[in-house]
RNA sequence: GGGCCCGUGGCUUAGACUGGUUAUAGCGCCGCUCUGAUAAGGCGGAUAUCGCGCGUUCAAAUCGCGUCGGGCCCA
């Protein structure tokens, strides 16, 4: 009886196999059963608890199960802790959106900050449930119970335990940083969220010139497209090698880069100007301008330092646009912040973290930034300054999440972690990672880490880790909390309700050591990055106790997307090299997105995610994990496309396929796999039993040294390659004919045991790719015919290569096998001869003296397979006697020349002895007689063609020349017919759904009474072939009584009409 | 603005580091065929200026430079 349903069916089958997984305990047996085993330890990468998995999650999860899955069939005791990045912005902005509240003042007046962390926390826990619910259902393997939560207290404590000891290392700073701020969010945004912003925002874009002191009419031009900025303009900076030049026009001189003078004077519509003089840049250093708004800004009237309101030099000027002047902001850009802080001159940057000018600006202040841009220019108008205004559409940051325009403003209370002094070691660490690809690591992010700037930790926010510092509102001290217990040490305020979360922490204040007064805690949340960063640590309450931490640090292995280069692999590398001077991680899998069908970006706003859980719900989580897992390398990106996963589904289906073949006929005989009895009788086996177990080898090794690679996508080819192209394509067909016999042969045992060894090997080095599929033909199939067997297939030792199974010399022969097979058919195709039908002999002219030994020795089994009387091998081509040279007149040649006498001409050709015309024409003097006179022919007057006789065909391969004789006699005539006819009565048998051991009753009726005494020849074999108890063969003269049979079915072979009734008994 | 990855029949892709016969394979299409595991398989056919341009070379999908397009990272 099959077990086994007639098809694949993933949705069950993986809802079945969950089942017993969660029933029997399975996952927590596996951990008791490698309990002793060497360690090997995963570090998890927490997924954002914001927002659902989707299929690009999904992808690099599919990826850490299939290698947690194979370490811990390999044997090692696989430490697999799960984990969660709980907090950070987007929780909070979703939050403001559920509760209705627009502006982070609202957060806490109206809904109360202690609530708002609730609503928080309900968030993220909702979404972590979801996530852990998709993560079973794809049946990625982690601690679930154990899972790390960067919210909890316990974990929040060790980013503050960081801080401390990076404080204590100097690496802790405060100062000014130029973020890129959302007006709307009030908050800083990284790069990362900076970069997904990018759209096209129409500007003005305005030329101006600033009046150079102690020059009469003199003036620097210069361009911004902010014109706002203007306000907060300190210096013009200048390339110190570009050539710049003063131009005359209308009595004036304005200065700018020699490169740029026709596009500037064409804009400001100047037709008459002439270049004065000119110099480099350098030259230019230190020349004093009058500032535009001296008068509006207090500002720039107190402040005189030696390059405010000078032309300075600096390498990131460009001649793309502009004038080559560029006006330079210190509060309001990266750039412009470095060349202030080379030059001294100190930051004027006079707008709140809303966007709004401040009172340093009386005739804005409270104004949007961006509000103030038409006005700017009308002011410049009235002082004269204004030299051309226009508009341009360029790409600029947007907020990703509300899509204001983004400012970048310098803050100068903002907390960093240094790169001086770690950044060496962050660097040589670097190289003692093993990362795939090596490129990911050695370029991509080694690079970045030689080259990255100091890390800005510090958010103005609510649901994040507390910064732990605190400063004295008197005498400005300040002191890094390293725990809690340190800090209720140092409390005199300390509330009833504490929690490592805002408010609760704001609550408590400290006693100043040094002047007594009281401190109260910087009013900042960190960066989330750090939660996860210290992950190393924290995952393993390395506070508590250290012990575990020591066993696992640093772990053998993580893997996540490029874009944790810069995010997770790096505040890992950076909090790792701070605490234990060691890179956590010792290999490291990059992984590129998944995009969608067309190769698009996945994104919400584009409607074209696809999530985990639909798509497993979909196609099932085997057939996906396939498909995300081979479909391409881990650290290329790929499309995710349906209709690709529906063809990577049907390599499962011929396993299913196979098994369930193998089912039937074990189940028949009763088999019971005995490797001992295999080993034994394998000298006596068939060739091609000798040479599946040794291509089993050599897949297995091939893919034991692909997984060693974290090459998961070449292992994973190579063991689907194995089942459909070797098992299903070359061996099951060749051993069909043993698994009917009846009787007890050895032979036929031998065909089970390697069947029934080769599935159990191949299904456990395929379980980490469909653990579902896997699991399931453990339980229903292998465990039933065979002794012992764990329950689990997860309980089961991963197989390696057995060497003295594999057999070169065999699979070289097996290859010669299926060129032969190709060859014949594609000869026999060629004369329409079908494989049912025998051939008289098939003639291989052998390539070389080995592939002549390897066919040779193939002599039976191709017999049978290729359906022939007689095979041969010759190493030299006896068959070309055969081959006819045939004459084809050139028309185009001979037409012209002999014209009215083509006709005969080409009647000549044809009975003229090809091979002697040939070799005159290759002597120069060939010609024929027609109608008495001598034509002469030249080379290129005709072609010829090599033809074979009719009864050959012939096939070109690799291994050589295949001839195909197929000269019909009686004898095969019969065995064809008698072919067509089994067939047929199979196909109604199946059409019954009879048993195949069922017998029956057979009548057949045949148009023609030759075919009739054809069918005679061959009765006892068709009624072998078809169960047949009874049969009668039955011509035209005769007309059977069809009612005694149940099914009668009419054929249409060729030109014979054939009737076929039949009735099971 | 800078860096990295990618571009190969209608579609999905191998090959590129290490230049060398006719560019790999699958899907789809057309014709033929096999089958008592198979919604499968086999044979043949049509479909590729290997994104574009320039260069190096006896020889370029492969190496170099440039350019266009897609993706990612950083500013």
């Amino acid at each position: 009886m099959n077990l086994l349903s007639k098809r694949y069916e993933p949705l069950a089958l993986e809802e079945e196999i969950l089942d017993f997984w969660k029933k029997q305990k399975i996952y927590d047996k596996t951990l008791e059963f490698r309990s002793k085993g060497p360690r090997w330890n995963f570090l998890e990468g927490p997924p954002t608890t914001n927002g659902f998995m989707h299929v690009g999650h999904a992808r690099g999860r599919a990826m850490k199960d299939a290698q947690l899955r194979y370490m811990t069939m390999r044997g090692y005791n696989v430490w697999r802790r799960g984990g969660w990045d709980m907090q950070g912005l987007p929780v909070e902005l979703e939050v403001e959106k559920n509760e209705g509240i627009a502006e982070k003042g609202l957060i806490e007046s109206d809904v109360g900050m202690d609530v708002f962390v609730q609503k928080c926390k309900e968030l993220v826990d909702f979404y972590l449930e979801r996530w852990v619910n998709d993560s079973i259902r794809l049946g990625l393997w982690l601690d679930y119970p154990s899972a790390y939560q960067t919210r909890k207290d316990d974990y929040i404590e060790h980013v503050w335990h960081f801080l401390k000891l990076a404080n204590e290392n100097g690496l802790l700073g405060r100062g000014y940083r130029v973020n890129p701020i959302c007006p709307r969010c009030v908050t800083a945004l990284s790069g990362h969220e900076v970069s997904q912003g990018y759209m096209v925002k129409t500007d003005p874009s305005i030329y101006v010139k600033f009046k150079l002191v102690g020059k009469e009419n003199e003036y620097l031009v210069i361009w911004t497209t902010t014109p706002f900025t203007l306000i907060s303009n300190e210096m013009v900076s200048v390339h110190p090698k570009y050539k710049y030049v003063k131009v005359k026009v209308d009595g004036e001189s304005w200065w700018l880069v020699e490169d740029l003078v026709v596009e500037v004077m064409h804009k400001a519509k100047k037709e008459s100007y002439e270049i004065v003089e000119s110099l480099p840049g350098k030259k230019m250093l230190g020349w004093k301008y009058e500032h535009p708004f001296k008068e509006e800004v207090p500002f720039h009237q107190v402040h005189n330092e030696k390059y405010m309101h000078a032309v300075v030099t600096g390498t990131h000027v460009t001649v793309e646009d502009g004038t080559g002047l560029v006006h330079t902001a210190p509060g309001f850009g990266p750039d412009d912040f470095n060349v202030g802080r080379e030059f001294d001159v100190p930051v004027l940057a006079p707008v709140n973290n809303t966007g709004k000018f401040t009172s340093e600006v009386p005739m804005f202040e409270g104004r949007l930034v961006f509000d103030t841009n038409p006005e700017v220019p009308r002011l410049l108008e009235k002082k004269g300054l204004l030299v051309h205004e226009e508009t341009l559409d360029h790409e600029y940051p947007h907020c990703w999440r509300c899509d204001t325009p983004l400012i970048y403003l310098a803050d100068k209370s903002q907390w960093f972690l240094r790169m001086t002094g770690v950044r060496e070691r962050l660097v040589d660490e670097n190289t003692k990672v093993e990362w795939t690809p090596e490129w990911a690591g050695t370029g991509r992010f080694g690079d970045w880490v030689a080259n990255a700037d100091d890390w800005c930790i510090s958010r103005s926010r609510v649901w994040g880790s507390p910064l732990p510092v605190w400063v004295c509102d008197d005498c400005k001290e300040e002191i890094v909390i390293g725990s809690r217990k340190e800090l209720k040490e140092h409390a005199i305020k300390f509330p009833d309700e504490f929690e490592m979360h805002r408010p609760w922490v704001d609550e408590v204040v400290l006693l100043c050591e040094k002047c007594g007064g009281e401190m109260h805690r910087e009013q900042f949340v960190t960066d989330c990055w750090l939660d996860s960063g210290i992950a190393h640590t924290a995952s393993v309450d390395y506070l508590k106790d250290p012990s575990l931490f020591n066993q696992l640090f640093p772990f053998d292995f993580i893997t996540e997307a490029v874009d944790q280069s810069r995010g997770w692999f790096y505040s890992l590398l950076y909090t790792s090299v701070v605490m234990h001077d060691k890179a956590p991680f010792k290999a490291c899998v990059s992984q590129e997105h998944v995009l969608d069908a067309e190769g698009g970006k996945m994104s919400k706003s584009r409607g074209n995610v696809v999530w985990a859980e639909d798509a497993l719900a979909d196609i099932g989580a085997d057939p996906f994990r396939v498909f995300v897992l081979t479909r391409s390398a881990s650290w290329s990106r790929m499309n995710y496309d349906k209709k690709e996963i529906d063809l990577t589904r049907k390599k499962l289906d011929v396993l299913w396929n196979v098994v369930l073949f193998t089912e039937t006929y074990m189940d028949l005989d009763n088999f019971k796999f005995d490797e001992k009895r295999m080993m034994k009788t394998l000298p006596k086996a068939n060739l091609e039993d000798k040479w599946l177990l040794s291509r089993l080898q050599t897949v297995i090794k091939e893919y034991h040294e692909q997984m060693g690679k974290y090459l998961w996508h070449q292992a994973g080819r190579v063991l689907l390659e194995f089942i459909s192209e070797d098992l299903s394509r070359v061996y099951l067909p060749l051993v069909k004919k043993r698994v009917w016999l009846d009787s007890e042969d050895p032979k036929k045992v031998m065909a089970y045991d390697v069947i029934y060894y080769t599935l159990q090997t191949f299904l456990r080095a395929l379980n980490p790719f469909t653990p579902f599929l896997c699991e399931k033909l453990h339980k229903d199939f292998l465990v039933r015919f065979a002794e012992d067997l764990p329950e689990s297939i997860n309980l089961t030792d991963m197989p390696m290569s057995v060497d003295k199974l594999i057999d070169q010399e065999m699979e070289k022969t097996f290859e010669v096998l299926q060129e032969l097979r190709s060859a014949s058919s594609h000869a026999r195709n060629k004369k329409g001869v079908k494989l049912r039908h025998p051939v008289a002999k098939v003639v291989l002219i052998a390539e070389d003296e080995e592939t002549s030994k390897r066919a040779e020795s193939l002599r039976d089994l191709l017999l049978d397979d290729l359906n022939t009387r007689d095979f041969e091998v010759q190493r030299t081509d006896v068959m070309a006697e055969f081959t006819r040279l045939s004459i084809k007149p050139n028309y185009k040649a001979l037409g012209p020349r002999y014209k009215d006498m083509m006709k005969q001409l080409v009647l000549k050709l044809q009975e003229v002895d090809a091979v002697k015309l040939r070799r005159d024409l290759e002597r120069g003097k060939a010609e024929v007689v027609v109608a008495g006179k001598k034509l002469k022919l030249v080379d290129g007057d005709v072609e010829f063609e090599e033809s074979l006789p009719d009864h050959l065909s012939f096939a070109e391969s690799k291994i050589g020349k295949l001839y195909v004789d197929v000269t019909r006699t009686k004898e095969l005539e019969a065995e064809g017919l008698v072919r067509d006819v089994t067939r047929r009565v199979q196909v109604m048998r199946k059409e019954l759904d009879l048993k195949v051991e069922q017998s029956i009753d057979l009548v057949l009726y045949f148009s023609d009474e030759e075919a009739v005494e054809l069918a005679e020849m061959f009765k006892v074999h068709l009624t072998n072939e078809t169960r047949a108890q009874t049969m009668e063969l039955v011509g035209p003269k005769k007309q059977p009584t069809w009612k005694k049979y149940s099914y009668v079915k009419e054929w249409e072979i060729d030109d014979l009409t054939l009737k076929v009734g039949m009735s099971p008994l």
